[in-house]
RNA sequence: GCCCCCAUCGUCUAGGGGACUAGGACGCCACCCUUUCAAGGUGGAGACAGGGGUUCGAAUCCCCUUGGGGGCACCA
């Protein structure tokens, strides 16, 4: 996704087009919902695509297992220029191969027996009656092969070094090396941005294009983004699909900037970045060469100054989206009523986005705000280490607290506050172990937003009735 | 085993011969603010992998070493 987000703002930047194509050359690993997943992946980043299998395009179709027939023609129109050849070798042949030539500590790579008549006849026989035939690319033996590369200028190959890849398979599917010159060149792509372990296989893909008797497009090799054991970000290496932080509680303005900055900077001060931004600056020349590790501390911290930064009404609406889900979908407790009043959330908004850095974080902030009755306090928690031992004590505070509650003229913060504080005066306790255990009974946490604001938003009656039940508890 | 890429604070990065006592951000530490928790403010610790060159002058250019990453499939 973060090479996706490269190629988008390069496309966004020109003027160029963004094109989807979906590569499913591999029967072996094909997955029917993956396609969707990807569509919902690019489409919650806003990484909108101008040609794509949905949308169509001018060089429909954009699925390769639809363009088949395109890939057989190149591949016949190779062999018939010499630049390939069918190959009969078994899996199980070039599997001993392969074993061998490592045993021994040598370079693995096809030992070229189809490449002549007899090798190829011996490979027939060899397979049966059965048999069945790769085509693969006829490497030179000599020379060298230069790529060039946007970011990491020329990048130089012996072609000796090089292998005789297969460009398509027994089951009539290309590799990734024969679909991607034949559609490149008939999508007119201009512009390939993909990962760097790609680069190894970028003089093949100059031969074959140059074989075809096409232009090459532009290359630009990115680096990986690496986990914080620097081993390349894998399943098993803490990555996660875009669509996971989105189910965590994301805000996918965040993560686009925060991957956007993975590799590529804007200048030496600039963290946060706009997507408008992203596209009027976006440059080749400003990616980074050396592979990033995926700091999650630094996207948090980030996703937490979006929730902070953002219009009010913007946050409202993704909490209220977030709240009202089911109990066990994250949202807040069953019993509280959907759907959830616009207004009385955006009041709460500037009291709870400082504090929490993911959507998900919140409901635990905010279910009490929206409980229609008691909270349940812990008892032990209620006492807190102020009163510990104490219960009377605290008893005694809460029943003034409540006489408070229930006479206090008007129901707001800073009356609240004059209140309380007298309270507490005259009690001679601490102000602040005072408020700690309102806090607590009030809204069953000892960690909440500003004790009186919170007050005068959970409103005098359930207030004084969540009062009175903590009363009852100790 | 062979090939390719990369190398500045723990992490993301600025830097493309003199402006560098190497800048910013996350994280960390301290202080301030403070009714809890945050947020915010101020300050601090913290890096040019090593060795050779080139040059009047190298974080910046070249070479070697080391380290890290990737590739060597009828996967992409």
């Amino acid at each position: 996704m973060r090479t996706a987000l490269f190629d988008w703002l390069l496309a966004r930047k020109t003027g160029g087009e963004f094109i989807l194509r979906i590569e499913d050359t591999d029967r072996s690993r094909y997955v029917p919902t993956a396609v969707d997943d990807l569509y919902a992946s690019l489409r919650w980043l806003g990484l909108d695509w101008d040609e794509g299998p949905d949308v169509g395009g001018p060089h429909a179709p954009y699925v390769q297992s639809e363009r088949l027939d395109l890939y057989q023609a190149a591949a016949a129109h190779l062999i018939a220029s010499g630049n390939a050849y069918e190959c009969f070798c078994t899996p199980e042949r070039l599997d001993e191969m392969r074993n061998r030539q490592r045993e021994l500590k040598q370079p693995t790579g096809y030992d070229g027996r189809c490449r002549s008549e007899e090798g190829r006849a011996e490979a027939k026989r060899e397979a049966g009656a059965d048999a069945r035939h790769v085509v693969r690319f006829l490497m030179p033996d000599a020379g060298e092969t230069n790529v060039l590369d946007l970011l990491r200028g020329e990048v130089s190959f012996q072609n000796a070094r090089l292998d005789d890849s297969v460009l398509l398979k027994s089951d009539g599917f290309p590799t990734y090396h024969l679909a991607v010159a034949v559609d490149d060149h008939e999508m007119a792509i201009s512009h390939v941005i993909r990962a760097e372990e790609w680069l190894p296989s970028a003089p093949l893909h100059k031969l074959v294009f140059e074989a075809l008797g096409y232009e090459l497009p532009n290359f630009v090799h990115v680096s990986r983004i690496l986990g914080s054991d620097r081993a390349k970000l894998s399943k098993r290496h803490g990555a996660q699909s875009v669509l996971e932080y989105r189910d965590q509680g994301y805000l996918p303005d965040a993560v686009f900037n925060f991957l956007g900055l993975l590799g590529w900077s804007l200048d030496d001060k600039t963290e946060v970045i706009s997507r408008d931004e992203f596209v009027q600056h976006f440059s080749i020349e400003r990616l980074i060469k050396s592979p990033a590790v995926f700091d999650l501390e630094k996207l948090n911290w980030m996703n937490g100054h979006y929730l902070r930064s953002l219009p009010p009404e913007d946050v409202t609406g993704l909490l209220k989206e977030w709240l009202e889900r089911p109990e066990a979908a994250g949202g807040l407790p069953d019993q509280v009523e959907r759907p959830l009043d616009f207004d009385y959330t955006l009041r709460l908004v500037p009291l709870v986005r400082e504090r929490v850095k993911l959507l998900s974080e919140a409901r635990d902030m905010m279910a009490f705000f929206y409980l229609p009755d008691g909270v349940e306090p812990d008892p032990t928690m209620l006492l807190g280490k102020a009163f510990a031992g104490e219960p009377r004590r605290a008893a005694d505070l809460l029943s003034e607290a409540l006489v408070l509650a229930e006479g206090v003229e008007d129901w707001t913060a800073a009356s609240l506050e004059a209140a309380y504080r007298a309270l507490a005066e005259q009690q001679g306790v601490r102000a602040g172990d005072l408020f700690m255990l309102i806090r607590v009974a009030t809204t069953g946490r000892s960690v909440a937003p500003p004790l009186f604001e919170t007050m005068e938003l959970v409103g005098r009656e359930r207030c004084v009735l969540r009062l009175r039940l903590a009363i009852n508890l100790l």
